[in-house]
Parts: C-alpha cells; sequence; structure tokens
DNA sequence: GCCGTTTTCGGCCCGACTGTTTTCAGTCG
C-alpha cells in the first residue's frame, strides 16, 4: 500500500473510533473529511512539510502533524489509544444499516457487545431489548440488517446499476400523473461505482408512484414507505460480460424513492445528485447570502427556527430548475459529475467538459484474432454506424497467450487483411493496424521495435505482474511512456473494479512521463475498469497530459460503454482539446506518425 | 479538528422516516 492509501485509511479508521467513543461529532468529520481530501491527491504526502499539507482544504494544523507523525515513526499514537480502548469488531456493527454511533456505544458499554456474534448473541437471548428505545420491531430490523450486512456489502459497479436504473425510470413515468422522473445520486454523477440508486420523480399522484416503486416484481424487501420517499432493496442480475462472474455481485441493491413537487423538482435534484460535500457546501454560501437551501428550494432565510420554510408557505427564490438554484446562489451550472466539493465551488463559468458527441474514434478494439468477438469487418461496421473517422485494430501481442495475442506471423497476416478492408470501406473511415502490446514486468514491450514502428499505432498495456510494488510499477510503466513508438498506455493499472487493485504506480511521475513524451494515458471506458480512474485524470488534465478514451471492444456492445468512460472523463474535467479521441482525423493521424 | 469578503472564536446543513414514545432520539442521505 502506498503512504496516501494507509494515510487515507488510518485517517478513516481514527474517526470511526472516535464516533464509537462518544467524541465531538465535528472532530469526527474533520477526520472523514481529512481522509477524503487525501484521497483525492497524487502527490506523496509523506514527502510534504506542515505548510504544504496545510495548504490542502480540509487539512489543518492538526492533521498535518498526525500526517506527518505517520511519515515520520510509521504509527499514529492517538490511533493506536483508540484501538486499544474500542474493540476491534465494533466497526464492523456500526457497518450495520440502521445501526449508528449512539446504539453501538450503548451496545458497547451496558452489554458488552464488542462485535457482530455478541450482537447476534443479544439479539438471540432478548438481553437487547434493555437498551433505551429498544422495541420488537427495531430488532427485527437489525436482525434482517445483520443478516443482510454478513451477505456482502460492496458497492455496485456502475455499468451494472445503470441499466436498472434507467429501467425503474421508464417505468415510473408511465405512471399517470409523473410529470418528471430522472436518477440522480452518484450514478448521476458517474461514479465508477455506486453505493444504492436514488429516483427523484415530480407526480400529482404520489400514491400511484410509491405503489408503482414499492410493488415492482424485482423488489425483494419495502424498507420505509411515505408520502414523500420510499426505500426498497432490489434484485440484481450480476451479469459481468467477458469477466465471468465471481458470485461476489451484490444479489440486492438499495432504491430510494424521493416525491417532490414539480415546481421543486430542480432544488430536487441537486440535493438528490450530492455529493454529501458539495450540498453543505452550497447551504453554507446560500447562509453567508442571507438565504436557506433545501430540496424544495433556496429560501430568503428569516431566522425561524420553528417551520421550514415550504411548509410556512414562504416564496421561493429558486426551485424549478437546477440552473435557477446555481444561479442564485451566485454560480454557474456545475455538471453533476464534479460535485465533489473539490474546488468546483471557485468556478465562474460553466466549463466545456468533454462529451459523448465529441468522441470521433475508438483507438482501442479487438477482433477474433485475439479474444474479440467481432470479425474484422463486423469491427469496423460498428465503428461506421457510430459516426466515427478512424477505428484502430489492436488485437493482443503474443505474450497474452490466454487471449490468443498474435505472433509477428499473424500480426503480419491481419496487416494484410486490414489493406483488402480499406479496398472495401475507401473514404468510409480509417483503419489503423496496430496492437496492443503487453507491457512485461520489467517494462520491456512484446514485439521487437522494428516490429512497433511499422505498425500504425501502438497501445501498450499492463496485463501480468499487476501485483508489483510502487517502485517496481513506476518504473515498468515509466519505460513504456518513454518507448518512442508508444503511442497510448492502454488501463495503465489494470484495476478491475471490485475484483482487483492493479498497480499503485507513483501517477505524478507517470503523469510528467507522459507530459514529456507525448503519449496519451488512457481512460479505458469499459465499466469493469474505468482506468484511468477520475482521481487521475483530473492531476492528467492539470498537467496537460493528453487523454485517450476507449472502448477496448471485444464485442459490438462494448461501444455503448463509451458513457462511462465520458462521465470519467468529465470527472477529471477534461475538456475536448487534451482528448485526442475528439479530435479531427488529421491532427489524430499526424499526431500518431511523430512515432512512426 | 477546520475555517473566516462580517469571525482567530464559535460556529459547523437540513429534512424525512421509523419506532419508540406521549414529544422525540437516532439514523440516513
Amino acid at each position: 500500500m502506498g503512504f496516501n492509501a494507509d494515510l487515507h485509511s488510518r485517517l478513516d479508521e481514527i474517526a470511526t473510533l472516535l464516533e464509537l467513543t462518544g467524541a465531538n461529532k465535528f472532530r469526527v468529520n474533520a477526520f472523514a473529511r481529512a481522509a477524503r481530501a487525501v484521497e483525492s491527491q497524487t502527490k506523496d504526502l509523506s514527502s510534504l512539510d506542515e505548510k504544504d499539507l496545510i495548504a490542502i482544504d480540509g487539512i489543518g494544523m492538526g492533521i498535518a502533524s498526525v500526517i506527518r507523525e505517520l511519515a515520520d515513526s510509521g504509527s499514529i499514537e492517538e490511533l493506536e489509544d483508540l484501538r486499544k480502548e474500542v474493540p476491534a469488531g465494533l466497526a464492523n456493527v456500526l457497518d450495520i444499516q440502521g445501526l449508528g454511533p449512539k446504539t453501538v456505544r450503548l451496545m458497547w458499554q451496558d452489554l458488552g457487545i464488542t462485535d457482530r456474534a455478541g450482537l447476534k448473541k443479544a439479539i438471540d437471548d432478548g438481553s437487547i431489548l434493555t437498551l433505551p428505545r429498544m422495541g420488537e420491531k427495531t430488532v427485527e430490523n437489525i436482525k434482517a440488517a445483520l443478516t443482510f450486512a454478513s451477505k456482502s456489502n460492496e458497492r455496485l459497479a456502475l455499468g451494472i446499476a445503470t441499466p436498472i436504473a434507467e429501467a425503474i425510470v421508464e417505468r415510473l413515468k408511465k405512471v399517470k400523473g409523473v410529470k418528471q422522473c430522472a436518477f440522480a445520486g452518484s450514478m448521476r454523477r458517474g461514479k465508477d461505482t455506486i453505493g444504492d440508486i436514488d429516483i427523484l420523480v415530480s407526480t400529482t399522484k404520489p400514491e400511484e408512484v410509491a405503489e408503482a416503486f414499492c410493488e415492482a416484481d424485482d423488489v425483494e424487501r419495502v424498507i420505509a414507505r411515505g408520502e414523500s420517499k420510499c426505500s426498497v432493496r432490489i434484485v440484481v442480475d450480476g451479469n459481468s460480460g467477458r469477466w465471468k462472474s465471481d458470485g461476489k455481485t451484490p444479489p440486492t441493491v438499495g432504491a430510494d424513492l424521493k416525491i417532490v413537487p414539480d415546481a421543486s423538482f430542480g432544488a430536487a435534484l441537486m440535493y438528490f445528485t450530492g455529493s454529501k460535500e458539495h450540498n453543505v457546501r452550497l447551504r453554507e454560501r446560500a447562509l453567508k447570502k442571507g438565504m436557506t437551501l433545501n430540496e424544495y428550494g433556496l429560501f430568503p432565510d428569516d431566522k425561524s427556527t420553528t417551520e421550514s420554510p415550504q411548509s410556512r408557505g414562504v416564496k421561493a427564490v429558486a426551485a424549478k430548475t437546477e440552473e435557477a438554484v446555481y444561479t442564485k446562489l451566485g454560480l454557474p451550472y456545475i455538471p453533476p459529475e464534479i460535485r465533489e466539493d473539490a474546488g468546483e465551488l471557485d468556478l465562474v463559468e460553466t466549463p466545456g467538459f468533454i462529451e459523448l458527441a465529441d468522441i470521433k474514434s475508438d483507438l482501442h478494439a479487438h477482433t477474433t484474432a485475439s479474444d474479440g468477438v467481432m470479425s474484422l469487418t463486423e469491427l469496423i461496421q460498428c465503428a461506421i454506424d457510430r459516426g466515427f473517422h478512424t477505428i484502430a485494430v489492436t488485437d493482443h501481442s503474443k505474450s497474452s497467450a490466454q487471449a490468443g495475442g498474435l505472433s509477428v506471423e499473424r500480426l503480419r497476416a491481419q496487416r494484410d487483411e486490414i489493406e483488402e478492408a480499406r479496398k472495401h470501406f475507401g473514404k468510409k473511415i480509417t483503419i489503423l493496424a496496430g496492437s496492443e502490446v503487453d507491457i512485461l514486468a520489467d517494462g520491456s514491450l512484446d514485439y521487437d521495435d522494428e516490429i512497433l514502428a511499422w505498425l500504425d499505432i501502438v497501445v501498450a498495456s499492463p496485463h501480468a505482474a499487476l501485483s508489483q510494488d510502487t517502485k517496481t510499477a513506476t518504473k515498468r510503466l515509466l519505460k513504456a511512456i518513454e518507448h518512442p513508438h508508444v503511442n497510448i498506455i492502454g488501463h495503465p493499472t489494470g484495476r478491475l473494479i471490485n475484483r482487483r487493485k492493479g498497480l499503485e504506480p507513483a501517477m505524478d511521475e507517470i503523469i510528467a512521463a507522459a507530459v514529456e513524451h507525448d503519449t496519451a494515458l488512457e481512460i479505458n471506458a469499459h465499466w469493469m475498469r474505468l482506468d484511468l480512474r477520475d482521481t487521475h485524470v483530473r492531476a492528467a488534465v492539470e498537467a496537460g497530459c493528453k487523454i485517450a478514451i476507449d472502448c477496448d471492444d471485444h464485442a459490438p456492445e462494448d461501444f455503448d460503454n463509451l458513457r462511462f468512460g465520458i462521465a470519467t472523463a468529465r470527472r477529471g474535467w477534461l475538456t475536448p482539446e487534451l482528448c485526442v479521441n475528439a479530435w479531427a482525423a488529421k491532427k489524430l493521424h499526424n499526431w500518431l506518425k511523430k512515432k512512426r
């Protein structure tokens, strides 16, 4: 584990343990916020002094010295003390849905419960009922949540969750009385994984929407069903395409429905889209401007503490659209993907981030020659159908034997086939003869330089030895980036979401080298990969690094994954100028030729 | 513990739902 990852998990652990000791909640929050701030840093924080550390938003003198303590001594005294004080299994109890710090602390202090096994015992022997405010119904809920938590608590991949949410939205739109319906939450923000599905609806007939939502066939359990809010668990079909199911996909996903008046749809969409941190900042901003913001709208703040403004009939300053609310807060419209309290409130105008329609080429695709299911002509036709001006054929290189990697002889034969296809398809599209060349464990490439120079495009990717330590992995990738014939580094870390952590190279060094050698880094758009991930893209964009967004197509439907790559790109603040797939044909081809 | 275009002290977002209570605490997002 790299220093930053280690620091992140320790700060998070401090926050959790503090919470369980009943510490001041603002102090708890400060550690949790600092942990998040650390997560989005690409610089190795162990090399920074306190002055540079406190420049990071969310880190002050106290936590800066904690970071220095970890860097210098390898441990944090306060954390070690907390670990002695709080039983190790208690954090797992806190993770159970419906149990918060107050209850878990009571269980620990009064009943001596220190882990999930102890909780189960207290439920079985009834001793749990001696706690205050603890009745039969609550115990039933805890019991159900405990059973669920022991099965899985993994977040769902964006690509699995999105079709589920879209199906719900389509279904609810058909319910009588529905005006607007949309999904929100981390899915709308395009995060690579989502915790649950958030659906927002405006309607004249709330009961009918609640019924359609709670009583659908795939609903496994209804957790809450109120007039304006419902919560259910939905059965998931865990098909993950060419990566065989490993049985770890959660069997169900939580889905929340929020029903709002049509006049508040924009404010509600903002509230439900989040992120929580972004919303908190907006509300603070509203207060400073003499207003108060909630999911019903932006209201003048008349300091009444008895009732909410909407229930007293106060007229909203803005509520109908997100644009209106942002405008009244003195902000430009902020795209959902960057609502993370990561500098977006300092924007003075809406940035022109890359969009799906900007993409004019795919530079990473496979055919039946290696492990794809499309013939060469099928692949080309798919690319033409998408309106692309260029498609690169990049089957695997010889070391990827399990994926049918091409020997030099087969590579030459494929090029002959491509020449034929060029005659057949004529000016409709440019077909590039390329390869997805393995970056071997030592950073050398899987074909000789002579072959690499002869290809039209080289995407170099790591496929094996993905557990290397940071230093080795960094050296390995740097060697590939510096290679004179490499155009793009494919899925740079090799991670698979929820499956494999992949390499953890020093990203700032990787990005700096990519800029220096004019090598693009790929956002692999497949939802199992999304590699580069959002935080890496953001750092790359800030450094002026070129980015490729490719679908790594193996089958026709893989082209549809582009939207997930775009979401990741937008989360990284990518504009079309830095994305090679958004360039006009001539500009792209000239760029590729510089390394041939 | 963090933070400041009213502040270096005194704040720190806001509302819904549930289950337990006779008015609200805890949890969640």
